[in-house]
DNA sequence: AGCACGCCGACT
DNA sequence: GTCGGCGTGCTC
């Protein structure tokens, strides 16, 4: 009998996928267990590989298998549970067992292979030497310590791998392999000018100082020093740019952590937890159900769905069992951590993409060995380490954050639902605006229903009005800001109390076209218009990080006369600097976030006060609770922005609901203002009205008309590749097989297809992308039917250039 | 990603 | 008859 262990190997790209097996040799059966990383030979050459190891078995040997060579790291045991998430996570997101399972084990075990080469004794040469043979040698004979392999390649190009082969064959070689950990904290890079002023002047005159890097070199002289992405956004400078600079000796680097643990700041402990009747009401019901039982928990904005939640790991935590909670996204939730640290102090363990790996792995292993009980955290937190879970809460159910946006693109949803199922527990979905997915779930009764109508202390909802931005244009107003809206600004600085204003645009503008040619101004390397900056006065790509600082003439004629249309958060700052000179004004979107305060800081001096008017994109509209604004804007609820997006009218309901919920949350009440240019639309006013029941009706009765989720699953095939036309051929060829098999070989199976049709933006990056849509229902057969599919793909060699990627369910249509 | 195998044209 | 180019497929 010998044990064998089927292991997943790295860099294996998903066609030829599977697992592997190896012998695990005496001296390593102890060290070896489900979930350990090795070190295996693979292919002819043998060369060193990574793996985990996903299965050991015994069996008597007669297959010639090749060894395990070393364990690089055994701190992870996987069990059942989580072996069966991989496999899972391979079949549904179409990616290589590797790749799954290095996203159910923890952050600090990333290795990084490095060959090293060293020279034997020259007289240990068992042949002559070639010419080249000899070069390579000696050069490696002068170095004192063992070479890194890729030294060489970088020297000697790609072909002198086989000449080390040969070298090791004539015993003039030592190659040896270690691995590294790879546990780089996430760090920032802090920028300053080193040379003096006169050395600066004489360097900015050298004809050999390129046009970028002169300019870099020059902001840095203005402003000091700052982190490299912010240089990078202000003058437009790449990162080569930089590299070269810090190289000459021009600029110097200081590296700093960017992120730490949540400050929580917890003076008095919370023993007890008080319910309202509602909350006690949906506890009761959640904790009367025996083993598995998915929940949707609809509840009006400050209802204290949180109060549910903290009950909820009480209760798992009394029965010994373990809890977690997923939240969007932690930066803008430190309140909701406050409160569960101040009842379960050292019990919760805080997982989130912004820790450093030296914090992750802490709070994986306290999670591990069962110092900690409730993990809280983004999505990736549904892999806490925990057995025995007795809840899953996931908090915003609706969000698209919980959708991986990196490949392996996993939805945390459905790996809450397996985790429930697997722990026989209750899964809590929960929000005040549920997707209409998971709430038809919740009505046909495969999942249970509970509501809580009332606001916490009974608050009242804000007062909300539309106004009618067509009038204010035939008014005379073309501003953002709309009269009604001026005067309860206004209002608002007078009394000394906040204002929210939301806009889904950042920048200054949507788009800029030429009045002398009629073109639009558009990225050269994709198809989407450029956005003015006014912060840094660039024409910037928000797809590629393409940016310009012509925004005088058009790229594509010369003319002078290009017209900058549409607003966005910069815009409208400089229009309320404007109308009230006298407020204190804070931006906060995805640009703000490049200068040196966090979002955190930026939210958190909000709700101290320290300004008066916050302008914001999504970012603003959840997170902290502020107890001072009274006065809620949504300055232009646009439903053009999702065009062909069949979740257009569900994002705008819970966008202009959750802005209006924000205003009037303490002992103030609230206004809210919605401008618009279709006061008549009826989602829009569902959302005003906060009629979510009504809401929903109509739109499950629109989506059963158009076949759309969730009457239909969708699977979108994407098809990328440099040259358009070998993206469309390869698009109309898998379209073509996919009626073909559909007639053959799966005549009984629902599914319709849409397209090829070109990605709503078609070139990004100088990369083209098609796409096709099939509504259909994702089971087994559909499974089989798509690697049918795959494999009709991967086996034509006329799509060689072409990427071809598989989503279930995508979030967004491409 | 690399390496072997195999098919085809060019050259001894 | 043999060398080498490259397209194709496999790696426990």
């Amino acid at each position: 009998m010998r044990r064998v262990a089927s292991v997943a190997i790295s860099d294996m790209i998903s066609r030829n996928d599977k697992l592997f097996d190896y012998v695990i040799p005496d001296s390593l059966t102890e060290l070896i267990s489900v979930g350990s990383f090795v070190l295996i030979g693979f292919g002819k050459s043998n060369r060193r590989t990574k793996g985990i190891v996903l299965a050991i078995s015994e069996e008597n040997g007669e297959r010639s298998l090749k060894p395990i060579n070393a364990v690089l790291d055994n701190a992870v045991t996987l069990n059942e549970e989580f072996v069966k998430l991989i496999g899972y996570i391979k079949k549904r997101c179409f990616c290589s067992y590797y790749d799954a399972a290095k996203l159910v084990i923890p952050y600090g075990c990333n290795y990084n292979l490095s060959e090293t080469v060293k020279a034997c004794p020259r007289e240990n040469a068992r042949a002559e030497l070639s010419p080249l043979e000899e070069e390579i040698y000696c050069y490696i004979a002068s170095k004192e310590k063992a070479l890194p392999i890729k030294d060489i390649y970088d020297s000697f190009g790609d072909s002198a791998r086989m000449v080390l082969s040969t070298l090791k064959s004539k015993g003039c070689l030592e190659l040896d392999v270690s691995a590294k950990r790879n546990i780089k904290d996430l760090t920032v890079n802090i920028l300053s000018l080193s040379v003096s002023d006169s050395e600066l002047a004489r360097l900015l005159k050298l004809k050999s100082t390129g046009e970028k890097q002169a300019a870099a070199m020059s902001f840095l002289r203005e402003n000091g020093e700052m982190s490299a992405k912010e240089l990078c956004y202000m003058t437009g400078a790449s990162a080569q740019t930089i590299n070269s600079l810090i190289k000459k000796g021009i600029v110097s680097v200081r590296t700093e952590d960017v992120y730490r643990l949540p400050k929580i700041e917890a003076s008095q402990q919370d023993r007890e937890i008080i319910l309202n009747g509602e909350q006690s009401r949906v506890f009761d019901e959640i904790v009367s159900q025996e083993g598995f039982c998915p929940f949707v928990l609809r509840g009006v904005t400050g209802s204290g769905k949180t109060h549910v939640y903290l009950k909820l790991c009480k209760k798992a935590l009394d029965e010994n069992k373990t809890a977690i909670v997923l939240m969007p996204e932690i930066a803008l939730t430190s309140q909701i951590i406050t409160r569960f640290y101040k009842l379960f102090g050292r019990n919760i363990a805080i997982i989130h993409s912004g820790l450093s790996v030296g914090e992750k792995t802490d709070e994986w292993r306290r999670l591990k060995n069962g110092e900690a009980k409730i993990a809280i955290g983004t999505r990736s937190a549904i892999f806490a380490p925990v057995e025995n879970v007795g809840v899953i809460v996931i908090d915003e159910e609706q969000e698209h954050t919980y959708k991986s946006e990196m490949t392996p693109k996993y939805s945390a949803r459905d790996i809450a639902l397996l985790r429930a199922k697997y722990n026989k527990c209750p899964v809590v979905f929960s929000s005040a605006t549920p997707s209409v997915a998971t709430y038809s779930r919740a009505k046909s009764g495969s999942y249970k229903l509970l509501t809580m109508e009332k606001r916490f202390n009974n608050e009242a909802l804000p007062e909300v009005t539309v106004v009618d931005m067509r009038k204010e244009v035939q008014n005379g107003n073309t501003g953002i800001i709309s009269d009604h809206l001026f005067n309860e600004i206004s209002k608002n600085l007078q009394k000394n109390e906040q204002t929210l204003l939301f806009l889904n645009r950042r920048g200054y503008n949507w788009f800029i076209s030429c009045r002398n040619c009629g073109q639009t101004v558009t990225c050269p390397k994709c198809s989407i218009s450029l956005t003015y900056h006014s912060e840094n006065g660039r024409l910037m790509c928000h797809h590629c990080g393409y940016s310009t600082d012509n925004t005088e003439s058009c790229p594509s004629c010369g003319d002078k006369s290009l017209k900058f249309f549409g607003t966005g958060t910069q815009r409208v700052v400089s229009e309320l600097e404007v109308l009230f000179p006298n407020a204190r004004i804070m931006r906060l979107d995805a640009d703000t976030t490049v200068k040196k305060n966090s979002h955190d800081e930026i939210l958190s001096s909000f709700a101290r006060h320290e300004a008066d008017i916050l302008v914001g994109t999504q970012m603003i509209a959840k997170g902290l609770d502020f107890p001072h604004v009274t006065l809620a804007a949504v300055l232009m609820a646009d439903f053009a922005i999702y065009a062909d997006d069949y979740k257009a009218n569900e994002k705008t309901f819970a966008q202009v609901t959750q802005v209006i919920g924000r205003a009037g949350r303490a002992e103030k009440s609230g206004r809210a203002v919605v401008q618009t240019f279709a006061p008549e639309n009826r989602v829009l006013n569902l959302a005003v009205a906060q009629d979510y029941e009504a809401f929903y009706s109509e739109e499950i009765e629109l989506r059963k008309q158009l076949t759309y989720p969730p009457y239909c699953d969708i699977c979108q095939l994407s098809f990328e590749s440099d040259s358009e036309l070998s993206a469309i051929n390869a698009a109309r060829a898998v379209a073509g097989e996919c009626v073909r098999l559909h007639n053959e070989k799966y005549p009984q199976m629902a599914m319709i297809g849409l397209g090829p049709s070109p990605a709503r933006v078609l070139k990004i990056n100088n990369s083209y992308k098609y796409k096709i849509l099939l509504k259909c229902r994702i089971n087994e057969e559909f499974y089989s039917f798509t690697n049918e599919l795959l494999n009709f793909f991967y086996s034509s060699n006329e799509f060689k250039k072409v990427n071809i990627s598989v989503e279930y369910n995508p979030e967004n249509i491409i």
